[in-house]
DNA sequence: ACCGCCGGGTGCC
DNA sequence: ACCGCCGGGTGCC
């Protein structure tokens, strides 16, 4: 449901009061994430478009919510919708618009719901209106004046890339670099082709063909782990395959022969469609049924033609390619057109087509396109040009002789032809390409095209050739276990704290009673897993958390069901946000009802409207709000107690890494803990040992996260060697390949998780062995949990299929509690 | 009992 | 969903 705009008459000066503008947002629910394939595919801060639903069987009011490829993720509450519904319909809200937040997202696809902000537009007109019957609801409209909210929608669109934009630059270059792994070279078909290709056009071959045969994710997708897909750029998730971009830009200099290449690729699907009938049988016959044809369309300007047909003639068998010029006095029969392997038209008769009824060139689904001089499509408006974006074909060729990245024209057509997402939606190309090119006082706009063309395009010139690198294949990775024993004052305390919670589990005593008290027993796995890495992690860090100052809240440790529910956030190093402002909240309060937000954006709420928690709607009086003491920020926190003995892992720890060093001084390593707080207590023993380290978590800014990384990258004298990462803060697309050692610094009962934190070391461009060593603490929680993760893998692997419906589902939860506990 | 309370079924719309 | 909510079963202690 996009804004909609009057752009047809514009000519009045009136006319912009009808503009729809922001009226301002509020927060809702994502509800029935669980029957919906999209909720996979919700990321950060993603956009998530509304859709009005008059005639759902079970509630006229409904509102569809569908991520940003469409897919559908939920519907809004139906509180919500039952006040949104009839304004939308009603068109005293022109608009509404969703946006997720960051930390909503991470547990999209295993909630029901969560919350999102609806942004909502208004003609000015109806704009009191609607507020009105906003407040009248109960609903709190939080305002654009908020500090920290001063957006358009399409300022929302800005916002969300503005987010990482060293990030992004990153993944451009990332994306110019890996292009070039290396494609073997390919003979021209000699019974289509009589010709020798030269050894520029065997290489062009090979690429276009495996171009249009490869099966590998687009452009800026990876897989992860669990069988999803994310693209790193635009975070958009999904579980479904991209499909792989099967064409690209052919920008041979003038006179390398690309039509005699195009030839070539032509004659080869051609005769690799007849030699596989023979060797395949059935299978072939099956493809070629779905197939409507292996005909080529060639698109050029009219005095391309004859170029096209004396190349034909010159270096091809006669009749072993048969061609149809589609121009001037031409057939109207698919069929016809069909027969052919080749048809050339010419951009401005697919133009006069493109709004005609029966247009065979429209309608039938090519097997290739190819636009030649592709120059003539650079007018987005031009109805030559959207006659061509609109082809149907698989494989899509832009063939050009001028090295498109320097010339002015907008590209954007282009990227809209090739289907390459998500640059062929106009928003992301505008402000990825278009708004940096145009500001051009740094080189990021254009930076970012070249690495953006570099990837899915070939460019030769007549000087220099090939530069092609040979295949990156991943050196070996080993992973060990390193078992410490811990010292007899740490079992102490370790063992107290088992005794404890199994007492109490004991006493919960069934299974309901557990799961009933589930946050109690995971409070003690949590000490447990803290005790074993160091027992300054736990439980003097709550002790030391201090009241904020001078406030006239209720500090929160006063309430320790609130505290221990904001140590777990905490702990957990996950980064929450303010769901009013979408950013790390400051002076962080939590509400009686377990929500967080910045102090100043809910008292605005409380104050502004009608009393009630944004989340739940739950009234709230100023007692229903806990002032959370300020997280401390690591680097006022490095001044750790240093006379405290090391912990037994700590000292390991440092024991590996001195051998490490001492084998070859300019090794590097890694150590991912789930602690946030472990890795600032790692700083100083690691710093007095001589190391020289960066640390690397959650609470950075996206901006200081790249610097560290690339800090870390530097190679020589004096560069760190060590970096402390947390597991969460080293997400996808962070590229540690300069370091060949791994240390798990504590163990995650998913086993996934971890798998992807050993893969930021593990990945394409390392070039040593990859060493990977757990430290697991004897006799403890943690070997459980390697066990744990072991079943996990069974069950992942599909040993148990899928018979956990319900209850049994419960039962195994609680099983592994129990297990975890040593108890099982 | 035209109630309260318990506990199972249930879960977007 | 480890919730809330609905509606059926139930009914001194």
């Amino acid at each position: 449901m996009a804004s909609s705009s009057s752009s047809s008459r514009r000519a009045a000066a009136g006319d912009d009061d009808e503009e729809p503008y922001l009226l301002g947002f509020i927060i809702a629910k994502i509800a029935g994430l669980r029957h919906h394939r999209g909720r996979y595919t919700i990321s950060g801060r993603e956009n998530v478009g509304l859709v009005r639903e008059p005639l759902n069987a079970h509630d006229a009011n409904a509102i569809r919510v569908d991520n940003s490829r469409g897919v559908q993720a939920g519907y809004v509450d139906r509180a919500t919708a039952a006040v949104l519904a009839p304004l939308l319909d009603g068109r005293h809200l022109a608009a509404a618009h969703g946006i997720v937040p960051a930390s909503a997202a991470r547990y999209a696809r295993a909630a029901h719901q969560v919350p999102f902000q609806v942004h909502l537009f208004a003609r000015p007109a109806a704009a009191a209106l609607a507020a009105a019957a906003l407040a009248a609801s109960g609903l709190d409209l939080i305002h654009v004046d908020h500090p920290e909210f001063a957006l358009s929608e399409s300022a929302i669109v800005q916002e969300q890339t503005k987010k990482s934009q060293g990030d992004v630059d990153r993944l451009f270059s990332r994306v110019g670099e890996e292009r070039k792994s290396r494609v073997d070279p390919m003979e021209a078909p000699g019974d289509v082709v009589v010709s020798q290709l030269f050894d520029h056009q065997k290489a062009a071959l090979g690429w276009l063909v495996h171009r249009e045969e490869s099966c590998d994710l687009p452009p800026f997708w990876e897989e992860d782990e669990d069988g999803g897909f994310q693209n790193v750029l635009t975070n958009q998730k999904t579980d479904e395959r991209p499909p792989p971009l099967k064409g690209g830009i052919f920008a041979d200099d003038m006179g390398l022969g690309k039509t005699l290449t195009l030839l070539s690729l032509i004659g080869m699907s051609k005769a690799r469609n007849v030699g596989g009938k023979k060797a395949r049988g059935v299978k072939r016959r099956k493809v070629e049924g779905a197939e409507e044809s292996r005909t080529t369309l060639v698109v050029c300007p009219p005095s391309v033609f004859s170029s096209w047909v004396t190349q034909l003639e010159e270096h091809t068998k006669v009749g072993s390619l048969k061609t149809y010029l589609y121009h001037g006095e031409r057939t109207k029969e698919k069929k016809e057109l069909l027969k052919h392997d080749i048809v050339i038209t010419s951009y401005s008769t697919l133009g006069q087509e493109f709004e005609q009824e029966n247009s065979p060139v429209k309608d039938i689904e090519w097997f290739r396109v190819i636009l030649d001089e592709a120059h003539v499509i650079k007018n987005s408006a031009a109805r030559q040009t959207k006659a061509v974006i609109a082809l149907n074909a698989e494989r899509r060729w832009v063939v050009t002789g001028t090295p498109i990245q320097n010339s002015s024209f907008d590209l954007y057509p282009l990227m809209a032809f090739l289907r390459f997402q998500p640059f062929s939606i106009k928003s992301y190309w505008q402000s990825l390409i278009q708004l940096p090119l145009e500001r051009k006082n740094n080189g990021t706009g254009l930076a970012r095209l070249q690495s953006l063309l570099g990837a899915i395009s070939l460019r030769r010139t007549k000087e220099t050739e090939g530069g092609s690198k040979s295949m990156v294949s991943i050196p070996r990775k080993t992973v060990l276990a390193c078992y410490i024993d811990l010292s007899a004052e740490e079992r102490e305390y370790y063992d107290q704290m088992e005794l404890e919670g199994k007492n109490k589990l004991r006493e919960f005593g069934d299974k309901d009673s557990i799961l009933r008290n589930y946050s109690t027993v995971l409070y003690f796995i949590l000490r447990l897993r803290q005790l074993c890495n160091d027992v300054a992690l736990c439980p003097l860090d709550i002790k030391s958390w201090l009241p904020g100052s001078g406030s006239s809240l209720e500090d929160v440790s006063k309430n320790p069901e609130l505290l221990k529910k904001l140590a777990s956030l905490v702990d957990d190093g996950d980064d929450f946000e303010c769901p009013i402002c979408l950013s790390p909240p400051v002076k962080t309060i939590i509400t009686s009802c377990t929500h967080i937000y910045c102090q100043t954006c809910i008292m605005k709420i409380l104050k502004s409207s009608s009393s009630r928690c944004p989340i739940c709607r739950r009234s709230l009086c100023k007692e229903d709000l806990f002032i959370a003491p300020e997280v401390k920020h690591p680097d006022e926190d490095s001044s750790v107690n240093l006379d405290r003995p090391l912990s037994s892992k700590v000292q390991a720890l440092l024991k590996l890494l001195r051998r490490a060093a001492k084998e070859d001084p300019s090794s590097k390593s890694v150590v991912f803990s789930q602690f946030r707080k472990m890795l600032i207590l790692l700083e100083g023993p690691l710093k007095a040992a001589g190391f020289n380290i960066l640390r690397l978590d959650g609470s950075m800014s996206a901006k200081k996260r790249s610097e560290v990384i690339q800090k870390f990258g530097r190679i020589g004298p004096d560069t760190p060697t060590v970096l402390l990462a947390s597991l969460k803060a080293a997400g996808a697309g962070v590229n540690l390949t300069v370091a060949s050692t791994v240390y798990l610094f504590d163990p995650w009962w998913n086993p996934g998780v971890e798998e992807q934190a050993m893969d930021r070391v593990h990945r394409i461009g390392q070039t040593k062995e990859v060493k990977v060593v757990r430290l697991i603490v004897k006799d403890s929680i943690e070997e459980r949990m390697l066990e744990l993760q072991e079943r996990k893998r069974e069950l992942i692997s599909g040993a148990f299929g899928r018979k956990k419906g319900g209850k049994e589902y419960k039962e195994i939860r609680v099983e592994e509690l129990q297990m975890m506990m040593g108890m099982k």
